[in-house]
DNA sequence: CAGCAGCGTTCGATATTGCCGAACGATCCA
DNA sequence: TGGATCGTTCGGCAATATCGAACGCTGCTG
């Protein structure tokens, strides 16, 4: 990797901070944040404005993000052909399971959401596309770490979401294992307490995993009495299977 | 407005030009489209890689959006306040009306869609969450237009969607007075035939309008009989007034 | 199969560009 | 009312990003 523009990457980094913390942000903060002098901070900050990544409060004077970027995100959907492509399998996936489907794909070290079906005849859900989910407790992320091809998962910090979280790097180890040689994964309560899901992965036309679809419901649908109903793997499946099949062309 | 940082200013038009244009472009594309030395522009766009904004298509060496944005673009909706603020009411009119309700904010002359419920009992919808509306050919963007300050006005590109679209200024004016005298919009097959949709402003406390909410249906639903059924402005401005009163506090 | 035109990338000289730190007024809190 | 902190401004300095030409490479085309 070359030389890069400080200025942009610096821009960059504020815009990151901006995103990670919920509310404003002053300039002394970033500031501070940063390791940077305020006015350097002020002049990339009033570019940031000037071009819409990032809005200013009138009355407190502090920054936060800015509308153009809900566009900017919005426009990578329609870019990303990994989501494009798999739409319509994804609806079909969650009107034949009756649960949401989920589509993800590994990025910076976690999984991305880029598409989200929500549970038929169940409004009321909040979309998920563009949110982080922990890979190590999310059927998505085994399916994604197991394939991956760079190994990210040494670096991986196993926080616990509930009891039954994966935290022994062994035994995530071991899962994945498991993963790759059934070729599906499942998470019962590993990231909420009574949830359940279900995923499989997504390879391209060369052979490599580049995503994970699956499926995320109740306890008390998916596995009622013990064990995960198999008709609810073959549905995942079948739709993986068909989305790298529709990749390959 | 100050001075502003050119390499920030020139990756921010990359970036816009990446996301207007679907597919990939290449860094001659590019140079040609900003009138740049390719030289200038490949260096802002290995920095754009470096930070995830932009992703490079291995076989081609062609550019596109990255995945980052999709990241920051959904961390917007978190900051927005106007949103965080008005989902629940637009949970219960999409619930009351049974059609998809709408959020939407005037932004660089556009109507931003910030938040979308789909109709109740309907899914198989796409979700609209970060595209942008035609101001004069929308209810919303009707709301908006007669509230503006800045009178955005006269710039607007009037530009038809169907046969009843709103092409005229003088027409469009009068529309908006109507619109500000009797406190909401209507919309009937002027985006798309067949649809209707109804919008009414939410106000921030010190009386400006900040946003809009309205509810988007069929035709033979919300008109079966040629006029609007009222019951369905009733719940729109019920629904704008609430998160007007919900503002103020 | 050769030629060419276009591509993305590299590189070093140049001076333009953006960085820095101190100083300013406004605001908030004690 | 005082002090501390905030966001903002400004000018000098040099680090910094820009530029344009040149390099391989790919993929057309004659």
């Amino acid at each position: 990797m070359g030389e890069t523009i400080q200025s942009v990457e610096r821009a960059a980094a504020i815009l990151r901070l901006l995103a990670s913390g919920p509310g404003r942000l002053g300039v002394a903060e970033l500031a501070r944040a940063l390791g940077l002098p305020k006015g350097t901070l002020h002049g990339i900050l009033r570019t940031l404005v000037h071009v819409g990544f990032v809005e200013q409060d009138g009355a407190t004077g502090k920054y936060r993000l800015g509308a153009t970027l809900l566009h900017l995100g919005s426009s990578y959907l329609d870019v990303n052909e990994l989501r494009t492509r798999s739409i319509n399998w994804a609806d079909a996936l969650a009107g034949r399971s009756r649960e949401s489907a989920w589509i993800g794909t590994l990025h910076e070290g976690q999984v991305l959401v880029i598409h989200h079906v929500f549970r038929p005849d169940d409004s009321m859900q909040t979309l998920q596309v563009g949110t982080y989910l922990p890979p190590h407790a999310s059927a998505l992320g085994k399916v994604l770490l197991a394939h991956d091809p760079y190994g990210e998962l040494p670096a991986l910090p196993l926080r616990p979401h509930t009891k039954r979280t994966i935290v022994e790097p062994a035994a995530l180890e071991a899962e994945l294992d498991l993963v790759r040689t059934r070729g599906w994964a499942a998470e019962t309560e590993e990231l909420t307490e009574g949830e359940v899901a279900i995923a499989a992965p997504i390879k391209d036309s060369r052979g490599i995993v580049v995503g994970a679809i699956g499926i995320r419901g109740a306890l008390e649908r998916l596995a009622p009495d013990g064990p995960l109903h198999m008709e609810y793997v073959s549905y995942v499946r079948d739709a993986a299977r068909a989305i790298t099949r529709d990749l390959a062309r």
